[in-house]
DNA sequence: CGTGTTCTTGATGATCATCAAAGGTGGTGG
DNA sequence: CCACCACCTTTGATGATCATCAAGAACACG
C-alpha cells in the first residue's frame, strides 16, 4: 500500500482516468465521476476552480472545513502542527487526489502546496446534499477513507520499526508507485517535496535523510538529474533494504 | 483525539451505551443501534455470539475478511506483521468498539485477543445488505472510519516525534480517554496489553518501555496496584512531557 | 550578480536498541 | 497446597543509530 496517495487515486482508479471536466477543461475531480450527466453539470455549476501559488495553504490545521478539493495540477502535503512548532506529515497529495473530507467541523490537518497548482474546489454542504441524493458518492468515500487508513497505518509500521535508509528506500518506493498509478511513464520521478519535507514526512530529520540520499546515490541505486526529480535504478536494492533491514 | 479507540468509541457514542442487545443478552453491538427494532431482529438473528480465550486471533492478516466483529467483553490488539516477524500494533480496542470492517477482500491485518472475550460476529455478506438497504450505516462507517484515520495520523506523530517516555504519556493518557468515553469510572485504568504489546505500538522496544514505567514510577507520576492496571496520579506531569518533551 | 533557500558534509553526543541476567508473577499439575 | 515452569518485567552494560550543531556549497530567483 502506498502511503502518499491512496485516497485520492483509489477514486482516480474507480472513476477513470483523463475525462475532461465540462466547467473547468481539465482533468475531471474524482468525486463527480459516478454522477450522471445532468447532476454533474449541477455540480460543476457549484464546483470553483482556483489557483494558488506554492506554499499557499488550501487550508490551516483546525480551519472551518468548508471545502472539499480536487488538486487538478501541483503537490501538496498535508501536515500536523506539534506544540513547538514543529510538523509532521501524514501525507503528500497529486494531481486527481481529493483533499479535505472530513465529516466533522474542522480540518484536523494543513494542506500546503509544495508547487503552484490548480483546484476545483467544492462547498462541503453542497456535497453533503448530494451524498444524500447519491448513496455510492457516500460508498466512493467510506473506501477511499479505509484506504487512506491502511496507507497511515502502513506508514505507521515504516515511521516505527524501520532504519532511516530503509524509511527512505520506502517513501522513494511508494514515489515510483504512485507515479505509475496516475500513468506517469518514463523512469525519471517528480519529486517536489524538499528533504524537510521528507524527513517530517519519515520521522528523521533533514540531514539524515540527505545522508541517506547521498549514501543511495553513491552505491547507484539512484540518479537525480535534476533538482525535484528522481530515477530509481536498483529497485530491488531498495526493496531488499525495506525487508531485510528491519531487523 | 485517542489512538486506541476513537472507531468504536465513535460508533457507541453516536448510538447510546447500556442497550440491551436481544439476542445476546449484552451491550448492543455499535452497528445495530441505527435500525429499526424488526430490522434489528433481522440482523441479530444473522449475528453469531462466540467466546475466544485469550491469545486467540479473530482474523489474521490477509485472511478473507468473511466477518465484522464487535468485542462484547475484552480486549484486543490490531497488528501488521514485518517480513522479519517483528510486529507494528496499529491499535487497540476494547468492548464495545468494532473490528474487522474493510471493503476489501482481505484484512490489511490480524486482530489477537489480550484477553478472553466474546464477541458478536456478523456475516460480511449480510452486512452488506444492511448497508444498501440503510445509508444511514454507511454513513456511520463513513464517520467511525475518518475518526479512525485521524487518530492513526496522531499516532504517527507521537511514534515520528516523540521520544520514549513522551509517547509512554500519550499512550497512558489516550488509555485514560479511552476509558473515559466507555463510562468507566474510577481512577485505576486496565491495562491488558504487555510491555512488548505497547513497546509494538510506540515503535520501542520492551525494555525502553519498562524503563520509563519505572521512571513514571519513581516521580510519583503513575502507580500500578497490581499486574495489567494503571492509576495516573499526575495527568499535568505526563500532559507537560508531550508538549514539552517534543524539542 | 547577489541573496536567500536548500542541500551536503563533518564532528560530537544523546537517545534508545541490543545483549544479558536475575527477579517476579500466574498458572498448572503433582 | 506446594512446586515447578513459562512468561513477563526489571535492571545493568555497551554500542549503534540518528539528532544536533556547525559551516560551506549548490542552486534558484529576482
Amino acid at each position: 500500500m502506498n502511503p502518499l496517495d491512496a485516497a485520492g487515486r483509489l477514486v482516480r482508479d474507480a472513476l477513470g482516468e483523463g475525462e475532461i471536466c465540462g466547467t473547468c477543461g481539465s482533468r475531471v475531480a474524482g468525486l463527480c465521476r459516478p454522477l450522471d450527466a445532468a447532476t454533474l453539470d449541477d455540480v460543476l455549476a457549484e464546483a470553483e476552480h482556483v489557483t494558488f501559488a506554492a506554499r499557499d495553504h488550501l487550508f490551516q490545521e483546525g480551519d472551518k472545513a468548508g471545502h472539499v478539493f480536487t488538486l487538478v495540477t501541483g503537490t501538496a502535503k498535508l501536515v500536523r502542527l506539534l506544540p513547538d512548532g514543529r510538523e509532521q506529515v501524514v501525507g503528500f497529495r497529486f494531481a486527481g487526489d481529493v483533499v479535505g473530507y472530513t465529516p466533522s467541523g474542522t480540518y484536523p490537518f494543513a494542506a500546503q502546496l509544495l508547487t503552484a497548482a490548480t483546484v476545483c474546489r467544492l462547498d462541503r454542504r453542497r456535497l453533503d446534499s448530494l451524498m444524500r441524493s447519491y448513496p455510492a458518492l457516500e460508498r466512493r468515500f467510506l473506501d477511499l477513507c479505509i484506504q487512506e487508513l491502511t496507507a497511515t497505518q502502513d506508514q505507521l509500521v515504516t515511521v516505527g520499526r524501520r532504519t532511516a535508509e530503509a524509511r527512505l528506500a520506502a517513501f522513494l518506493l511508494s514515489l515510483a508507485e504512485s507515479g505509475r498509478q496516475r500513468h506517469l511513464p518514463g523512469p525519471v520521478l517528480d519529486m517536489p517535496m524538499t528533504r524537510a519535507d521528507i524527513a517530517d514526512f519519515l520521522g528523521l530529520t533533514l540531514e539524515t535523510v540527505s545522508r541517506s540520499f547521498t549514501a543511495f546515490r553513491r552505491r547507484g541505486w539512484i540518479r537525480e538529474p535534476s533538482h525535484g526529480r528522481v530515477e530509481l535504478l536498483q529497485r530491488q536494492a531498495l526493496t531488499e533494504l525495506i525487508d531485510g533491514d528491519a531487523d
